[in-house]
DNA sequence: AATTTGACCGACCCATAAGTCGGTTATTTT
DNA sequence: AAAATAACCGACTTATGGGTCGGTCAAATT
């Protein structure tokens, strides 16, 4: 049993570095000794606790970024409120760089989609299936505002999620320092702007 | 003469190859092995011509990526027409795979942004370079849309500009195969809803 | 106390890929 | 035709980084 938390002590350290020093610099960028050098470990600490490095970032993807995207963008969905405000909410909160030098979380899903999209199916697999729930969790917030009156009755659920996905995905190519204020302000009254023109309020500029 | 000649065909092949190959499997992951065995060139070849892998890329997105994005999404906006419908044409041209094998040329930008952001400040400073000359020209597009009297007064055309863009760019990590055509379809559609909420045209669901 | 087992160490192996260099071949110049 | 130069060849060097393996040490089991 102590040894159990021993183990998973220095898996969950190897995690929260990797993520860490993935998200600062990539994957393929960023070599194992790079992380353990970080945490003064050595290769033989590593493979004792993965089988390989793919394993590793499975691990990482699984628990801590699952665990993330679930935290930042699906459970704030889950009210009975106007979706629409709640969307912009999360969205604005994903975006934000952590309080103090936490990780922009809100940023990760872009980066590591690409990266992995032509060099691993599995983990790009796993990637993909986050942005899926989310998706269905959009869309199905989306079709409750139109039983609730919060949305016009013509629009595409399915595309209006997309169009969130892909434009909330977008914003991390330019936002490249993570103090780019403007940018993210930009994206949120742009983002108003289009839900209002889904919304189902009786027009008012 | 006739040896400039020489050269350039075999460095026009080269660069035509090598993007075509960086674009399929991203930069790091492409050996200059993998482009050079296609060509049935050699490393002495390659290195006759340019002075390093960086030093080549840079020749390539300056000549051949500037040259794209130029034809697909910048010289269309040069007309006197409403330019909301000549953007939602121009995305919508970009976004096509190219006609037989082609390479899906509008994908690019947010691959190759993501790859070498982390890694190459000097390409990603080219690469975001071209990023903001078409920033500018949608800008400059939008505001005379106002002026013409087809955007609404109140537009902050910079925010339209780089929410266009986003939402251009993180298409790409949706559209993963690029026989996605339902995506593609729902993307402009969700366009086109955004477009008509900053068009002055007087209301009209 | 003796033994076993889990956590960890770090030198080593090996594949990959960028870049080098002393050549050969083809083309141009004289 | 001879000399010079450009285009090209491919074995080699070198650095990097994932993964291996025989070991040490401490804690737990007996």
């Amino acid at each position: 049993m102590e040894m159990t938390l021993k183990r998973r002590e220095t898996m969950h350290r190897l995690c929260g570095k990797g993520l860490e020093i993935f998200n600062e610099k990539g994957y393929y960028n960023t070599s194992l000794d790079d992380i353990l050098q970080e945490l003064s470990l050595s290769k033989g600490a590593f493979y004792h606790h993965f089988k390989s490095k793919e394993d590793y970032f499975i691990n990482i993807v699984q628990n801590l970024i699952v665990q993330k995207v679930y935290a930042l963008l699906i459970e704030p969905l889950d009210t009975n409120e106007n979706p629409l405000p709640v969307i912009v909410e999360s969205l604005e909160n994903a975006l934000e760089p952590g309080k103090k030098n936490e990780m922009a979380y809100g940023f990760m899903l872009n980066d590591f989609l690409t990266e992995f999209n032509k060099r691993n199916e599995e983990i790009s697999g796993y990637l993909k299936n986050i942005l899926s729930v989310w998706e269905v969790n959009l869309v199905a917030v989306l079709k409750r505002g139109k039983v609730d009156g919060h949305i016009a009755r013509h629009v595409d659920c399915e595309g209006a999620a997309t169009y969130i996905i892909a434009s909330y995905l977008g914003m991390r190519s330019l936002m490249t320092d993570s103090t780019n204020r403007q940018l993210k302000y930009q994206y949120i009254q742009q983002l108003k702007q289009y839900f209002k023109s889904i919304s189902a309020t009786h027009a008012l500029a």
